[in-house]
DNA sequence: CGCTTGTTGATATTCTATTCACAATACCAA
DNA sequence: TTGGTATTGTGAATAGAATATCAACAAGCG
């Protein structure tokens, strides 16, 4: 048995194999079987090296000549980073970025789901939006462990986010990600992934500048 | 004369620079004048040390009484990362993700102006959408040279990203802010900031798992 | 004045990620 | 069989970021 299996793969590693995956279903659906690294490595904008060693990494191996077994290496990806029985996700405000992500994500993985929505406008509440139950931010604890959800989105206004942030630990969330513009914190063994769009694009400005 | 006005400066150092400013911003509202390196790394989840080497990159002192003045340090930090005239943005996709930028985005920082959207339903060319005139995608090329913009925002489908990318490339757009998931390649000189919603989902529920 | 506390600025260290360089292997063509 | 080409796998070097450590300094206080 591989010694892979439960060390700590590196974070970019992870975001890549997640891309790897989405590329290779392409690559199936149009019938290809095997690949090699610097054909992934073009599609993805890489160096060969750097998707040899990822598949290094998880200790996937292919052949000189033919390359990688694509169907593999999905299986092998799918092992890694998903979990073996799925995980369920709930979104967290349902302005225009909660159902952009909703409709992104909908029926895309089988092993996430997003089993709920939440947001405090009534008007939006008790329905389905984009496919998915809505239901009042009151309702998150409830909601949280009727289902099992340990991933929760959030996309609040700036004002709302550090009470709903603290809502969904008090409801036992193991993960967030804040799309918010307000940096949060949590306490630890609570995993946290920020992501603020306007700090891309003043990143962008800066560097075109 | 500081030599650092020219340097390079690390890109994460960058990121953060642009949620100090904005941190900055409400402190200022709240009357603080002063704030030192242990406040301001709290308020962002950052450790003290951090952030005094973060503003030692930029070439800033503070003192060891008052810490750091803070009107001062924000206009640093836009001499640093704005650009001096200002940028013009458009924003090519007017979905959930498009308007959800756009909303987020207007009149919040006045060196950056999203100044043109883009779309191909005709439903919504020709017509003020979330205050910004939206123009179908065949007039990209004309828009941006009249209005010289230099950086572009992708939220078109996966289908239409590698040809909407290439317009904009073939009219002069010197950065791309990508949030298709979609990998895009772009020539030397050109920047690209990537960034895939479904990547970041995947990363978390790696880490929860 | 001398002692204590809290702070900055800077250097050194550790950790993470990427790239370089090349051995080993498989295939093909002559 | 042999030489040539294209590929993978990986140790070693390098680059990029985060963290630890500490001297120097300012202010308050006995």
């Amino acid at each position: 048995m591989s010694k892979n299996m439960q060390t700590e793969l590196p974070g970019k590693t992870v975001e890549r194999l997640s891309q790897y995956r989405r590329i290779l279903y392409n690559s199936i659906r149009e019938g290809k079987t095997n690949i090699y690294s610097h054909e992934l490595a073009n599609m993805m904008n890489l160096t060969p090296v750097q998707v040899r060693r990822d598949l290094m990494l998880i200790g996937y191996s292919g052949s000189q000549s033919k390359g990688y077994v694509i169907k593999d290496l999905v299986e092998l990806i799918g092992k890694i980073i998903d979990s073996e029985h799925g995980q369920n996700i709930i979104i967290v405000g349902m302005g225009n970025l909660g159902r952009a992500i909703t409709s992104y994500f909908s029926g895309k993985r089988d092993k996430l789901s997003i089993v709920a929505a939440f947001d405090n406008d009534l008007q939006k509440t008790d329905r389905i939006v984009g496919g998915i139950p809505c239901y009042h931010i009151t309702q998150i604890k409830d909601v949280i462990s009727k289902e099992t959800v340990n991933i929760a989105i959030l996309t609040v206004s700036p004002e709302a986010t550090h009470e709903v942030a603290k809502k969904l630990l008090d409801a036992g969330i193991k993960g967030i990600l804040n799309y918010t513009s307000v940096p949060l914190t949590v306490p630890e063994g609570i995993h946290l992934e920020e992501y603020d769009i306007v700090t891309s694009i003043e990143k962008l400005a800066y560097l075109v500048k």
